[in-house]
DNA sequence: CGATTGCCGACTGTCGACAGTTTTGCCACA
DNA sequence: TGTGGCAAAACTGTCGACAGTCGGCAATCG
């Protein structure tokens, strides 16, 4: 079984111009090089990358699928902003996806899934430990990226990369939440704990409390800067 | 909090290309005309409904993000094609999104909810006893739509109709099991029981017997079809 | 002085065209 | 008769262009 990783591609890259555009937008929007809430202009855009605007239309409509731009019919697209109540909706889903992958998982928790659960946590603890925000986020996202795919339902983990992608818009709000990286070392050590010991009750448990430590945090710091995608 | 319909359109019926090729070829594609694997040529598609290329590729990408397509680099779209193990990953997903959210309804269940809910109840049943199988089938999951959008969580509603859309893929397969009107109707009306009842064990219960009928009878379907995505 | 209306610029929606690639059909050859 | 290769046809990816539409600004009217 091929493991998942965050941007799966191929060995050479084609010159596959959507796909690039959508990654450089995909970044653009992550990093708030364009805020949320802005108007993404298709000729600027195009003359900015130097392709036309055919590729920047579709990579904005792959985008839009993912929830990362919205399109106003003859005005454009435009940065998502989630606010509060969406937000809470996201990690409520989250919750939910999450909590039927540890419950399936358990049912099937290999030696294999169990090494490489443990090794991606490492991997996070290292993370942690240096200075890069987003890199933490992402190897803490692969954690659970790879719980959802050992649960081997491959349609679980696309509704959960969906939804990764959301929780991208609002980054910069995570990174700011300085976990201690033993906390977070911690708090991953319970969820294969729970895994280990093979109780449902105990993967719920652990689960809940995983996800609302994340969800407090970032709902509060959405609260703060007063994020809205109100017209 | 307005009704949600399967498809919310403005007063003004705007000519927008995009989303009526969208239309067309989901229609199409779920009466078949188009077969699962089936190659979906831009040119002549674009020439049959008198368009140029761009909408049609544009609505293509839309449906490949519902599911409905699989688009190959150089080769162009093709029709999905759900095997017997995507189709189990599709009701083992639309059972964790389900089991969410007739937990978070029984929390909130309010007159309204439980009107709305009762009513269409009545509107299936009466779809049921006509022979229309896809008309039973769309207030079958406006019922389920339903239930999701009252649960107060629109993301967990989109991911809902993200899942429905594949669904619709082997509809026919469903609109093949005649269950008996009666049989459907007491089946909702489990639901509709256990959400007064306000227990949580007897609203999983009725949601896992629930998903767990439907989901026989389509895997039966699909396993003696032998459909394959596969190359 | 404030509200309304008409105009202008910019942009999106859509189109036809071209280049490179894949598929198909055919023919030579074993 | 089966197979391999070559050429033509068809198709996708990309591009630039045109028309209709939207938002903003200014001139006009009350």
């Amino acid at each position: 079984m091929a493991l998942p990783t965050a941007a799966p591609r191929p060995f050479i890259q084609q010159q596959n111009l959507v796909e690039q555009v959508a990654d450089y937008l995909t970044q653009a929007i992550i990093q708030q090089h364009f805020l949320p809430g802005e108007r993404l202009s298709e000729v600027q855009l195009s003359r900015d990358l130097g392709v036309s605007r055919a590729p920047v239309r579709e990579a904005a409509r792959l985008l839009e699928s993912r929830g990362l731009l919205i399109s106003k019919p003859r005005r454009g697209f435009f940065v998502r902003a989630l606010n509060a109540v969406e937000l809470e909706d996201v990690f409520d889903l989250r919750l939910c996806l999450e909590r039927h992958a540890i419950h399936r998982l358990a049912e099937r928790y290999t030696p294999e899934a169990q090494r490489a659960l443990k090794q991606q946590v490492e991997v996070l603890c290292e993370a942690a430990a240096g200075n890069d925000g987003t890199r933490r986020i992402e190897e803490d996202l692969q954690f659970h990226r790879l719980m959802l795919h050992y649960a081997g339902n491959e349609r679980l983990l696309r509704a959960f990369d969906d939804l990764t992608h959301e929780l991208r818009l609002c980054i910069t709000l995570i990174t700011k939440t300085h976990e201690a990286p033993d906390t977070i070392a911690t708090s991953h050590y319970k969820l294969l704990d729970a895994l280990d010991s093979g109780s449902p009750a105990a993967c719920r448990e652990a689960i809940d409390y995983h996800i609302g430590v994340a969800r407090k945090f970032v709902v509060k710091g959405v609260g703060e800067t007063g994020d809205s995608s109100d017209e």
